[in-house]
DNA sequence: GTCTATAGGCAGATAGAC
DNA sequence: GTCTATCTGCCTATAGAC
């Protein structure tokens, strides 16, 4: 049986994966080293070894996490909300959180730097846009089988464009540092889901 | 009286910048060093620095460069295409070259690196998006008074939808190494401008 | 698990000869 | 303008004590 816990835990490997997880999202993959994150843990760069042997390895950690928690967030809207329009809204949700943290979406983030990255990481962030275009997809159909969304062409290729729109959007407003640009921009486009 | 030259000289300023430019437009300014561009020329790290005294001098005549290119090529299309529409097709077209040399734009790729860049590059990044939403704006207000384009809000709003949807279209798609996967989205961000 | 110490390499940058 | 040589500093990573 496994031992109650009151408080929770935050292990070092967590906390690691914690500020890691901010430096890539603000500063990219190339743009952040062990030592950002040995200062900023005040602990040493041999420990960060210990939990995360290679910076490839704490990259592949790091985006399992995220898609992880990205998952969970989507059942949750499975879960707790109906409407199709409804779950979009809330899927633009999620991207505002991040954008309010002044943070780049971490997988989009790696997406401009794909082509750096080591070979595992880049699978995947491919699994991990896949995904989210198979749920809008689902969604999307859902939306355009009860009449409540309207579209032009596939379920697939319209989700495809508001995954790309909506990263394009979180590209372009955050060095402006305007979040209403990205909400007007997100707006925007499910607007033109509307049903006729 | 100046002299006239029979040949294009390229000089070697202007290869560092061809080299430059395609390495961080496909690696990112932190993916990329000296030595890259040295190795590719064929010439030492220590020429590079007799063009470019700092990777920050670099970096904003790369910036400098592109834009004023990519502003020629927007009065190219003023003054050779008339309708509306069909400026925007070729304003897409100029994205579509880009993703086809397997490389991001560059101040798309900028943008996520933002918050690392030297100052001066920033403003310089601003400044692109800028004239770029300009010249979509009037664009769009164009065909919105001939009746030829039809969209809610304000031409501005609207022209910042399309930047930062072709910049995610590209974003998103260049993982995949997929030009149609672009082409797709961008056709459908032109779509949701239809008349009525 | 965390530390000290250090390896080995590459980064951006400079001095000075040619 | 381009070179050789070199500097300083940071990078990822490892060995081994505690």
């Amino acid at each position: 049986m496994a031992v109650t816990q009151t408080q929770a835990p935050t292990s070092t490997a967590q906390r690691i994966l914690d500020v890691a997880e901010q430096l890539v999202q603000s500063r990219g993959y190339n743009g952040f080293s062990y030592a950002d994150i040995a200062g900023e843990l005040a602990i040493t760069k041999a420990s960060l070894h210990y939990h995360f042997a290679s910076k490839a390895e704490l990259g592949e950690a790091l985006i399992e996490r995220y898609s992880a928690r990205f998952t969970e967030a989507l059942e949750r809207i499975d879960s707790t909300i109906p409407a199709a329009r409804a779950k979009l809204d809330a899927y633009v949700g999620l991207y505002t959180d991040v954008l309010r943290g002044e943070r780049m979406c971490l997988c989009g983030m790696l997406a401009a730097e794909y082509q750096t990255l080591p070979q595992p990481m880049r699978g995947s962030v491919i699994r991990f846009f896949d995904g989210n275009v198979a749920w809008l997809a689902s969604v999307l159909a859902d939306g355009q089988s009860d009449g409540t969304l309207s579209f032009d062409g596939a379920p697939n290729d319209a989700a495809q464009t508001i995954l790309s729109s909506l990263q394009g959007a979180m590209l372009v407003a955050r060095p402006y540092g305007d979040l209403a640009r990205f909400q007007a921009a997100a707006a925007r486009t499910l607007a033109s889901l509307k049903t006729p």
